[in-house]
DNA sequence: ATGAAAGCGCTAACAG
DNA sequence: CTGTTAGCGCTTTCAT
């Protein structure tokens, strides 16, 4: 824990005998530096431990190599998943990713936004398509790529990489529908702050109107994140007060894990008495007893499509904004009952 | 997506008609400007759209207010919930988290931690005690704050917010033995990269030694992050070919989950059959059918004691390294038998 | 309470 | 392939 001053590239250039510019050159890439000068270089760097400062480069560059990202949380497997697949995709450009979670509260998201935008990233990609007024203003003017991620928004401030919740549900709806199931509920998506589980919760209820289905078994389960516990506590309100329900779509597959261990706990068969259904593919749901039927949002592609998104946009001159779906798959599995 | 140069400070002085340094004190909080002037200010900055560089505001400054953290996953609930006790800590201060993850290898640590000292952050916490050589010679030269946590070293290169993963593995080999169990295995710790795990493997190892018992039943896992999957596979391979285990100890809760579901689908009670033990006090564990016995090693209680460290560090003058043991804690439930 | 000058450490731009 | 000059946008320092 030594405090003396770190050494800069004008001690280097001194021990070197060059000037701070071709030490400069020498620690990049592309540079014009004589290999023998550069490993002179080098090799002094090492001796009195220089280490390159990117707040110095970043200024003069005007360059961070900064990519924001918001997330609702960080302890949640999908959203890591996209976050790995756009570190991964940007790691090749030498981008890095600055991360800032949001707790599912978009006033939150708003003051993380500002934030961000002060370490002067190159793109900023955010979890969702609904913001504060003043958040949607700091992004649009913020002149640099922003790209919504997880949703479909009717208006997009920038790009888009997502897919349509609402109707990813609409999909398991037709499916258990189709297994002559009437009586469906669903667990969650009804707190302010979660917009995908809202969304989801609202394309439950389109969809069960649509096929003429009552849409009021709705189960509350209160403010994201939604857990395990969470899920089991509402399935035991959903036994209790609707015993002959035929199947239940939840959230996600933390809270239909939940739902199942409650229904286990009460020696309620799954899914010969009641299906289970999850969302997001989470690990738990393909190897759980029985395993789960859900949706896979493909959270890694979307952070991968993200991610190649954004180096064309920096790369290439401005083009329009782009909308990618990422489409969601329905994964039929034990709790879902007979396919 | 406007491309024209964002507004400075310059500007707005112009705008306000004073001169740059108050605006830059009107920014600050306990700048002494007055009240008219700084109204104006804000004004001025909001109608023109300006957002502070912190690029510029660190250079001059020399402060980053970054706090640099590396774990081996974003994808897993433990380390979140560090990254969580860091980020609430750090927040007050104004101090932001820079993150990047190893994927559990050394080598690539060591090249995130190179990436990130180019940052300049005021501190550094590292997850984990064992790092390259040239690693330890970054922390060491770094001249700020090391943490290292969720762990012991014994050659600490600063500070330490940890456990012993060792020691805590031995109390549940006590907890088993107390229960008159002998045939005891231990799930996971076989790969390099998982120091934690491999500690916990070896503090089985010595601890059934210790209670003059055979220690040589040990399931390797593969590389981590092992997965319930993984878990699955190995329970497996014990049932297989030592179907005679009265106990086991899995390296991680999501394993030990994997676990319990290969003895479900076999028909193997748990615990009658067998006792399962977790590690780390996964959501999953406590909701299970049985629910897991397990050790919380307090993982957001680790991120909080890191950042009031770091806070107490950066305020203070230097002081000795300080070393902080976060005790785990037994949890005993249903997997493990009667207690 | 406010301003003027200088400079943080690096690199763009230009020169050779 | 290498050097010189200037300056990125802020804040330290010293004045007033």
């Amino acid at each position: 824990m030594q405090s003396r001053k770190p050494p800069t590239m004008a001690d280097i250039a001194r021990v070197a005998g060059v000037s701070p510019m071709t030490v400069s050159r020498a620690f990049k890439r592309d540079a014009s530096v004589s290999a023998a000068t550069r490993n002179a270089i080098i090799k002094a760097a090492e001796d009195i431990g220089y280490v390159f400062d990117s707040t110095a480069s970043n200024l003069r560059s005007q360059r961070s190599d900064f990519v924001a990202v918001t997330i609702p949380s960080i302890n949640n497997a999908n959203f890591a998943d996209t976050v790995r697949g756009l570190s991964e995709g940007l790691k090749e450009r030498g981008l890095q990713i600055l991360l800032g979670y949001t707790d599912y509260d978009i006033h939150e998201e708003e003051r993380l936004i500002e934030q961000l935008l002060r370490r002067r990233p190159e793109a900023i990609v955010v979890t969702g398509g609904r913001h504060t007024d003043r958040a949607r203003r700091l992004l649009q003017n913020a002149g640099i790529p922003v790209i919504e991620t997880w949703d479909l928004p009717k208006d997009p401030i920038g790009h888009v990489v997502g897919f349509s919740n609402a109707d990813a549900v609409k999909d398991m709806v037709a499916h258990f529908v189709g297994q002559g199931k009437r009586k469906i509920a669903f667990i969650g998506g009804d707190a302010d702050g979660d917009t995908r589980g809202t969304d989801r919760r609202t394309g439950f209820v389109a969809a069960m109107k649509a096929q003429g289905l009552d849409a009021t078994r709705l189960i509350a389960a209160g403010r994201p994140p939604i857990s395990m516990r969470e899920g089991a506590d509402a399935m035991a309100r959903l036994l209790e007060t609707m015993p002959d329900t035929e199947a239940v779509i939840c959230v996600s597959d933390l809270s239909a894990f939940g739902a199942l261990t409650e229904c286990q706990r009460r020696g309620v068969s799954v899914p010969a008495r009641i299906a289970i259904a999850g969302f997001g593919d989470y690990e738990i749901g393909a190897i759980s007893v029985p395993s789960l039927t859900t949706i896979n949002p493909f959270p890694h592609e979307i952070g991968a499509q993200a991610a190649a998104l954004i180096l064309r946009v920096l790369d290439g001159p401005a083009q329009g904004a782009t909308v990618i779906t990422v489409k969601p798959e329905l994964l039929l599995r034990e709790s879902g009952g007979q396919r």
